[in-house]
DNA sequence: GGATGACCTGAACGATGTTAAGCTGTCAAG
DNA sequence: CTTGACAGCTTAACATCGTTCAGGTCATCC
């Protein structure tokens, strides 16, 4: 097989899942593609170049079937499943969102999806500078939302990891809110938890800038 | 000066500053407190223990002081406050959304930042129920959006930051909102969208749950 | 058929996190 | 006052990491 950038990162990719980010190396990277070390260096400047492929082909594999909502269809829903397969998408690899969280992006695609969501937006009543001012809210709220989804799970406790203590307890006498609302705070089902902040966001767009 | 957890993780933190996580090794962190690495290995178990302790300390610094608010504030500008001084102290440190992210906190000042927020949230007129969930959304958005502004300046690339170009232009014949929009997407003045990003947030979570 | 250049190997460099074994002082027990 | 234990450190080493560099190999073009 052919080696290039492209072949690399998508190896790469594969690897992620079975070792995490911090197993990622350049030699175990190099092995899986039956090949040397330093040969990967011809196709890359360092490391970093490839986290960098990484994040394209991921921000390449949410883009490429992007289409723009149907003629008549609700804005918030298209917006909706787009902050939703984001998510998905950064928790289909192993410590995906950190892979993908500033991390530059150069792709051809990044106007044609910024061009999408902000017609979508100014379409349903919003000005351009309006769109442009809140969407991002919504893309941090993802980011922020899968990156620390995924430490809970992530590589960073081989053992240990105190975010598995069975249901975080409160002193129910000194802090009976928390107490009360622990079930919520640590739900493990955490699409129920995204999806409700999802829709907070939502709302806000529409009562901050549409009325 | 005596050798201990704390001191090891302040100096570590003091450290950040000049040489940015990637940077920080346990070497310098040795040499800087005048002591063999090895030393440090008495106190901490690895380095991520150390990454906790730093962050322990972030956390200590941003809610030793925190108190309620006032009989009869508003509880937006309560919540925004805290909300802003989370980015605040995240940004005092260099890649410190890095460091703060993802990482366990177990202080003791937790419970009480979690009742200080559900009850100021409650006695608002959110449930219990609501406030716990809808709360995280801003959350994450500080996250996100802070580990993204610090990605930005950050370490990652020592030369030739692609974040760097002056102004990512778009076309502007096949990208018309893009390019309109562009300004306001990069503005270098990240401060303006933070804040416009919270007050859409909170002005969801007033319209989702409190009518 | 010899040169060119893309692509890869082989071997090394310095730096990293971490561990093992041994030294040193403090301080309580005898 | 001596002794032994143990906290706290040093010294030395290990495996592994990203990266570099000089030198190979092999198709391609004049």
């Amino acid at each position: 097989m052919k080696l290039n950038r492209d072949v690399i990162a998508r190896t790469a990719l594969g690897l992620l899942n079975e070792v995490g980010l911090d197993g990622l190396t350049m030699r175990l990277l190099a092995k899986e593609l039956g090949v040397q070390v330093a040969a990967l260096y011809w196709h890359l400047k360092n490391k970093q170049e490839l986290l960098d492929a990484m994040a394209a082909i991921m921000f390449h594999e949410l883009n490429d079937s992007l289409e723009g909502p149907r003629k008549g269809a609700d804005w918030t829903d298209w917006i909706a499943e787009r902050v939703r397969s984001m998510r998905q998408m950064m928790l289909s690899y192993r410590d995906g969102a950190r892979v993908f969280a500033g991390t530059y992006v150069s792709e051809s695609e990044l106007p044609r999806s910024i061009e999408l969501t902000l017609s979508t937006m100014v379409d349903a009543g919003f000005s351009v500078r309006d769109a442009a001012r809140g969407f991002p809210a919504l893309y941090h709220y993802v980011i922020g939302f899968t990156i620390e989804e995924q430490a809970r799970t992530g590589t960073a406790y081989t053992d240990d990891n105190p975010y598995e203590t069975d249901e975080l307890a409160f002193d129910t006498e000194r802090f009976p809110l928390a107490a009360e609302a622990a079930p919520h705070l640590f739900d493990s089902r955490s699409d129920r938890g995204f999806e409700e902040g999802l829709q907070v966001i939502l709302a806000g767009l529409q009562a901050h800038y549409l009325r």
